[in-house]
DNA sequence: CCCTTGTGTGCAATCGATTGCAGAATTATA
DNA sequence: TATAATTCTGCAATCGATTGCACACAAGGG
């Protein structure tokens, strides 16, 4: 049953041409050299022989690999598997295989990861674990970030309205009465975690409301063990906040379980919110006011973004915002 | 800046000797058949050009793709995560690439996406999205199920502990004092379903406890929204079971939905069990009790399996069966 | 009727590696 | 010392496609 590769020599043979006059027929941008009733008979011949072409050996001639890699920090992240699926689909669409490989935020492994993929002769590269002062020495081919952006070096990226969710959750803890309203930010070497940052001060001092720094505390990680331990600090000083926001999903967690460590409830005594509206996180005890941005999406325009790029267009790099929404559920109400 | 590309003809140059020197000294497999003086010398060309081999050249001399393909469900099930590192990080660390590709339970969709991949020229194959009935023609490359299984056709298979884990599930239920368990199952034409479904069957009969057929309830997928169906359905007929083991953490909470729907409480009316502890099930209202099973360590042992069989290693098909533990959260307490 | 123009196909080089075979250089054996 | 055995390296074919160039043949123009 082990069948023997068909290859481009097998259909000419079949048909009793050249294999040049088969690749053209199978190439959509040189089937018009051909006359219609050859092209018909090669891809009959074709058809029947079960002939599959080789990306194999397409690409050690052309040079390209019909691949793309993609560079996250973490899988198991509920935030990135519908991103993967947004650029996974595009990308399939359009005949380009995804390959996905994980830097578990570290900077070593991330060069490693770099160097295989372009060892990998990936066709472009979307990148989702980038810092802010990341610089990126372009050129081999074309890179689009996606979440995260880095400070300098025009890149294309395609990101959350950040501001924009900050901006509504502010507004709506303030609309239910809160005025002491900390934040537990994300990692200042990240630009969603800056971002955020920048948009509740900005936002809070718009409001006419007092910025106290004692109201914030950084986080080194996204990570719920950095959520709790961010939240117990804040807790435990100065006076105790009626609201805090995190920074995403998963430090959002962590604040649940500072407050449960400090016997506390949640939004009885604090209410809390998060970002992304990761899966489940509806289920959560209670669930979770958060900021919805379509991870999906995100992926796809990213997946576009980068197909652009390797059909040959060169625009100046673009920035591109999705729109973020807020998603109030029970986890925020009216401080005491 | 635009680099261009080392190729072993350079390297060789550079030495002075032919290419297929250096490509010898470069595979280790050859590298005893040259000088060690000659060795380094090419070693040191090499790392000082800043050689990297072209593996989509090295694929079409070898045909091999140092790619595998790895086919599941979806993505955004946090079940798979977790088993995606685990099959890329040993994959990765053998120097391999994995390609993973999404099925939605659709049957057409798997069989383009296998189409694809044996287009891809992938070396082996990794399946977790096979049903009962599922028939491979294998030979081509080798293949290892994972999670899922077939009926017949030997191939290796890298399973969860599915009957002792719902043997502890019942056990614990029992202990609590339930005797009306019903069971919310899977589907029929999935391992997993049915063999889980076979497991309380017998593990009740084997109590002495009666066997109910009002008690269990059929899903045509491991769903929320399945989940909630069948338990509504089973809450509406006959007496109302004091517990529920649902046959994934999916149906477990979609069993969470029907209750909150019937106004009935979680675990005060009926208990809820599932199956697989997917991330953050820990964190649900209420926290899940459920059956743990190392989704990592499935997907590092499939890999490591389909690596031995790429090796050349012909052994017999095996079933490997990993151990499952049951996990007591709050979802599970005495019948009232 | 010859020459230009154009169209469709074949030829052969090429992409960057691997590898069987041959031959040169070295060492061992008689 | 001549010969056989053993290393080591070079040569050239090969994997399966793509593509510039040459060429054959048909149609059109003078």
């Amino acid at each position: 049953m082990v069948r023997p590769r068909v290859t481009l020599r097998d259909v000419a043979r079949k048909v009793g041409v050249h294999p040049s006059t088969v690749s053209r027929v199978l190439n959509s941008s040189t089937r018009s050299m051909v006359t219609l009733e050859m092209a018909h008979q090669v891809e009959e011949a074709a058809h029947e022989l079960g002939y599959r072409p080789n990306p194999i050996a397409y690409g050690l001639k052309t040079n390209r690999s019909l691949t793309v890699g993609v560079v996250i920090p973490d899988l198991t992240n509920p935030q990135f598997p519908p991103m993967i699926r947004g650029i996974d689909d595009t990308l399939t669409r359009a005949g380009y295989t995804t390959i996905v490989a994980n830097t578990d935020n570290d900077r070593a492994r991330e060069r490693v990861i770099l160097e295989r993929m372009r060892g990998r002769r990936v066709d472009a590269l979307i990148l989702g674990s980038t810092r802010r002062e990341d610089v990126l020495d372009g050129d081999e081919v074309p890179i689009v970030l996606i979440n995260r952006s880095i400070d300098v070096g025009g890149v294309t990226a395609v990101v959350s309205d950040n501001a924009g969710g900050i901006g509504q959750v502010i507004e709506h803890l303030v609309s239910l009465g809160h005025r002491r309203i900390a934040h537990v930010a994300g990692p200042r070497f990240l630009s969603t975690g800056i971002a955020r940052y920048q948009a509740y001060r900005s936002t809070i001092e718009g409001l006419g409301l007092p910025v106290i720094q004692d109201l914030v505390e950084h986080c080194e990680s996204f990570s719920r063990d950095e959520g709790k331990r961010a939240l117990s600090l804040l807790l435990h000083s100065g006076e105790r906040p009626t609201a805090v926001i995190a920074a995403n999903d998963l430090l959002a967690l962590g604040c649940y379980d500072a407050l449960k460590a400090a016997g506390l409830g949640c939004p009885g005594d604090v209410s809390v919110t998060g970002f992304n509206d990761m899966s489940f996180v509806d289920m959560m005890d209670p669930p979770l006011t958060t900021v919805r941005i379509s991870q999906y999406d995100m992926g796809a325009v990213a997946a576009d973004a980068v197909l652009k790029r390797m059909n040959g267009a060169v625009g100046a790099p673009e920035t591109i915002v999705l729109p973020s929404t807020l998603i109030v559920r029970a986890s925020t109400a009216p401080p005491l």
